[in-house]
RNA sequence: GGAGGGGUACCCAAGCGGUCAACGGGAGCAGACUGUAAAUCUGCCGGCUCUGCCUUCGUAGGUUCGAAUCCUACCCCCUCCA
């Protein structure tokens, strides 16, 4: 759809841009370099780390798809080399030094996930020990020379630990200077990242200066909001759609979250164009159902991380099962050996992972969340036949089927 | 090195010899209402062979008929002074 010949007009190209964007750093820059009319180099740095991407990640990604579309250029940099000192960002969490056939591992996996937003043609994956690694310990002290102790000390969480009294490790001050760097070595036209890496991507427009560079453009983007709507998608909070679920649960996580945060995902996530999402907000203020477009945006996230089979078929599997009330198709099944003797409801849940422990199989059942073959049960002496296979279902989202043999 | 405060269930946080499986809030789960939304109301929220039993209040001992609550030692965190 964009051909790198035929720029897209500025206007249009800084509306796309600014979408979701939370900072500019700085918007008359970002309109000149436009104007030159050439494809930009866009620069993101990422972790060697394991990659388990999830919805909060692809806000960047989604970003840098876009700048794709428009013609431009996506060097995506994996910071091997910074991986050795890790990122001061993350306060306490030291990491170990990665071997290199893990980051090489790790890079594999990275690729393989962000390709689902990415263009693989249009992008270009390097790795910051290219450079890094020939500059050696002189180099090193070149670049350090280039800025000032009261410039890193601008830093807020610096600047805090430094007033505290609290330790600050040279090594923490080579972090931006490497990333900062970073941009020098690729003379990256644009650098995005989230908002807690301003800092760092500010180093390196004061760098690229100071080497004689035009300075990069610095986008931040906001921290997505988790299922919950209120903190930031993590793992360890629980609250995250990873890209490598199976269809039917990004769809169901999507038709999950509330009416508010779904507008949030579209801005943020969505390859709809502002206008389409515009009115897709009047329609719902016209009265058209809002399920019916988290619908929308649920088709268009699992088509992008599977693909567009998947999405028709989670969309119509969850017309069945909430719309029309009848059972998923595919359930899994639990076999039990009762050695020919009926079992224990309870246990019996217990033992297909429907509930942590018979404690809260007991305590749902006298809740009344507890159905067999679509009947209600509320007797906790309930019992599973032998020779016999049952749809056992607890509340909406928990359901298998147990035979009991 | 000295002085003081604190470690309670997923998180925050009461309790300070029995009525404590442990107040209250948050998160979570379930029911009602719905659009698998939000809001609201209700219930649950350590385990088990469940009207009882077992294991939990930093760790290990001790006192007591009985301890999360008292004593001793140890570990860890925070604050102030040096």
């Amino acid at each position: 759809m964009s051909d790198i010949n035929t720029p897209f007009p500025i206007a249009e190209q800084l509306a796309v841009i600014r979408r979701g964007a939370v900072e500019i750093l700085l918007e008359d820059d970002l309109r000149k370099k436009l104007a030159q009319g050439r494809p930009l180099r866009v620069k993101a740095g990422f972790d060697p780390t394991a990659p388990d991407l999830h919805l909060g990640h692809t806000v960047l990604l989604t970003k840098l798809r876009q700048f794709q579309d428009l013609g431009h250029e996506v060097i995506f940099l994996i910071g091997d080399f910074t991986g050795l000192i890790g990122d001061p960002t993350g306060k306490n969490a030291t990491r170990p030094p990665l071997s290199p056939e893990e980051v090489a591992a790790n890079a594999q996996t990275y690729r393989e996930q962000v390709f689902k937003v990415l263009a693989p043609e249009k992008t270009r994956v390097v790795f910051n020990s290219e450079w890094m690694s020939e500059i050696g310990a002189a180099g090193l002290i070149r670049i350090a020379s280039k800025h000032t102790v009261a410039r890193m000390l601008e830093r807020d969480d610096f600047q805090k630990r430094y007033a505290e009294g609290r330790p600050i490790a040279i090594h923490e001050f080579l972090y931006p200077l490497i990333q900062g760097y970073d941009s020098v070595a690729l003379n990256a036209d644009i650098e995005l990242g989230g908002t807690d890496q301003k800092f760092n991507l500010l180093v390196g427009r004061q760098l690229q200066g100071s080497h004689g560079q035009e300075p990069q453009v610095v986008i931040t983007m906001p921290l997505l909001e988790g299922l919950d709507g209120v903190q930031k998608m993590s793992k360890s909070l629980g609250n995250y759609i990873g890209i490598n679920e199976p269809p039917g649960e990004i769809f169901g996580k999507i038709m999950s979250i509330s009416d508010d945060l779904m507008w949030r995902y579209f801005e943020l996530l969505s390859l709809k164009t502002t206008i389409e999402i515009t009115s897709l907000r009047e329609q719902v203020n016209e009265g058209r159902n809002p399920r019916d477009v988290k619908i929308e945006l649920g088709c268009e996230m699992v088509e992008r991380f599977h693909n567009k089979l998947a999405a028709d078929r989670a969309h119509e599997e969850f017309l069945n099962r909430f719309s029309r009330g009848h059972a998923p198709s595919d359930l899994p099944i639990y076999v039990i050996d009762s050695k020919g003797s009926s079992i224990a409801l309870v246990s019996a849940i217990k033992t297909a992972n429907l509930a942590a422990s018979t404690s809260e199989a007991r305590r749902l059942i006298n809740q009344g969340a507890v159905r067999v073959n679509g009947e209600r049960i509320g007797n906790l002496e309930a019992e599973l036949l032998p020779s016999t296979s049952s749809t056992v279902e607890i509340g909406k989202r928990r359901i298998a089927i147990i035979s009991v043999s």
